[in-house]
DNA sequence: CATACTGCTATACTTTTGGATACCACTATA
DNA sequence: TATAGTGGTATCCAAAAGTATAGCAGTATG
């Protein structure tokens, strides 16, 4: 129990890094799940999208899980809802120009996860293959 | 339903990007959750450590999510579990020259996330402190 | 007036994630 | 020989995340 008898006194995350983790995790939680970069990966490229072409866009979504993410994203400035004054109404979903700093985020976790295929799973290109769709 | 009508055909992700979103998530798959990130980080502190000695550094954690995340990252190359030749038997975990690779993901992610909190929450530094413990 | 398109919401699940608690074998120390 | 430290496992439970399926109001279009 004394210090004297430890080789190393190793304290507690927070006491050597405070809240370092507090900003990792408002990072985490816009980028984690299954279909945030997606969403945002497509109104990347297509400017302005409606409800039912992001359905189309971004396979295999479900209406409740797409109407909650875009809510999210909208809520994290990330992403625009506009009701265009059209017949019938459409609503035209964009990425805000503070959506686009996502990218540099993005292009590190893909940048980093093809190393990390390349280490674990020993995949350069041929067996690559195996993972486009199949 | 002809394309003549269509003003702009969008066409699904992976006919866009093919399979860009599986690299992603492996990475994804490393930095989500709740004490991936933590341990790493804790490891790449303390060079060497053992199980209870994680237990204590890395706060509130359980020894089953301790132990299931560290066969995770075992499983992943970014850490080593060796066996002590001592009395007591102990066991040193070490992060590997690849696991420091992450650095530079966890960087982008906490940069990304204090950037978010000005943006979202208009928070720079006086506020910061409430987060800071409580 | 039936059909189909838009932009969703509602309900009922299943799966994944993590937490709480207890406990185990082994070894050293007082 | 009781106590405490090491490195975990086992079991049960709650909450979060995601899926499946149905439906609805409004507006065209044939």
């Amino acid at each position: 129990m004394n210090s004297k008898e430890k080789k190393e006194i190793k304290v507690p995350m927070k006491e050597q890094f405070g809240n370092y983790m507090v900003p990792v995790r408002d990072a985490l939680e816009v980028f984690s799940g299954k279909w945030k970069i997606p969403i945002i990966t497509a109104l990347s490229f297509y400017e302005s999208c409606g409800f039912k072409e992001l359905e189309r866009i971004v396979e295999d979504i479900t209406p409740k899980m797409l109407s909650k993410e875009l809510k999210f994203l909208e809520d994290n400035l990330l992403i625009t809802r506009k009701v265009e004054d059209t017949r019938p109404v459409t609503i035209s979903y964009s990425i805000t120009e503070y959506g686009r700093t996502c990218k540099s985020v993005m292009s590190e976790l893909y940048r980093w996860g093809v190393e990390h295929r390349k280490k674990v799973f020993n995949i350069e290109g041929k067996t690559w293959d195996k993972c486009l769709g199949h």
